[in-house]
DNA sequence: GCTAACAATGTTACAATATAACATCCCAGA
DNA sequence: TCTGGGATGTTATATTGTAACATTGTTAGC
């Protein structure tokens, strides 16, 4: 999500993944949750409800939080966005479709969040869980520290 | 913390384990941190900082939520307890001095949880952040699902 | 012991995040 | 056309968390 080439790409191809998947679950994927999908990716970073909501309030004035909120819910019921916990804030998924596997590094200085959706993650997770005879819904795996750049650049 | 044979002694071991760390460390372990650290653990279970205020009240009706919010932060700054983000809750750590590598799985049935610490998922998540030239500083990993207990409750 | 410095707590006010509850709209299918 | 259910509008409120400044308490040097 960071170093995409043009994001704007980036964008519509992560709208056109929506609008597919959409269609084959009979998902009803309407204007307004299409905009708050843009509106996340937009961002390039994780995004704050209000933030979103005043955004929205640009072009639609009456937009309230249970607007944002309830939109934000479908994305995520549905994979295209996740929920940073750690943050309270919300972050476009890139692979919806592989999407209860995603793992994110967040930088405490630039903001930026990288997912970093390894698969050895997932088994040794998977292991653990199962040793503990647990049956997992969902992981919220959220490293926080420097990344490469900010590390560099204060050097 | 949950198949503890008793509870009471679960307790006071926690607090003395923090009471040494804090002379060892030269902290000052409050009364006030003390009893916002007993009442995490009473819980036996995440607890709600508007809930441990609710108690404290009870016996310091001008407590504040200031007041359970800097006994909160004293906590987790020193590893005694754990904000656990995806739940807005607090619960003890029963390692201190390991706590940067507690993972929990929370039961989204019976609201409890367990840590599962295991050495080969800090391994593996060191590795990945190592590959991504990432320096992590704080690890958040919860596991949302449903227990052993509540599974054969079910059955 | 006095006192300056600083940490901890008290207190007030408010910011930020999120949901409940009910009304209305809209559209697909009978 | 009618109608049921999902989506959205709308109002109100619940929940979670901080900022800012006053006061108190503790400690270390004098
Ligand atoms: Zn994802
Ligand atoms: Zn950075
Ligand atoms: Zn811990
Ligand atoms: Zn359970």
């Amino acid at each position: 999500m960071i170093h995409c080439e043009d994001h704007e790409e980036c964008i519509l191809t992560a709208i056109e993944m929506a609008d597919r998947i959409c269609s084959q679950k009979q998902l009803k994927f309407t204007d307004l949750r299409k905009e708050i999908l843009r509106m996340v990716w937009e961002g390039h970073g994780p995004q704050k409800a209000y933030d979103l909501l005043n955004k929205l309030q640009q072009t639609n004035p009456s937009a309230k939080p249970a607007t944002v909120y309830r939109a934000l819910d479908f994305l995520i019921k549905n994979g295209f966005i996740h929920k940073v916990a750690s943050l309270n804030a919300f972050v476009g998924c890139s692979h919806p479709l592989r999407h209860q596997e995603c793992y994110f590094l967040i930088c405490d200085d630039c903001k930026n969040i990288s997912e970093c959706c390894d698969p050895n993650i997932t088994a040794i997770i998977q292991a653990t869980t199962k040793q503990n005879q647990f049956v997992a819904k969902n992981t919220t795996l959220e490293i926080s520290g420097h990344c490469t750049e900010c590390l560099n650049r204060s050097e």
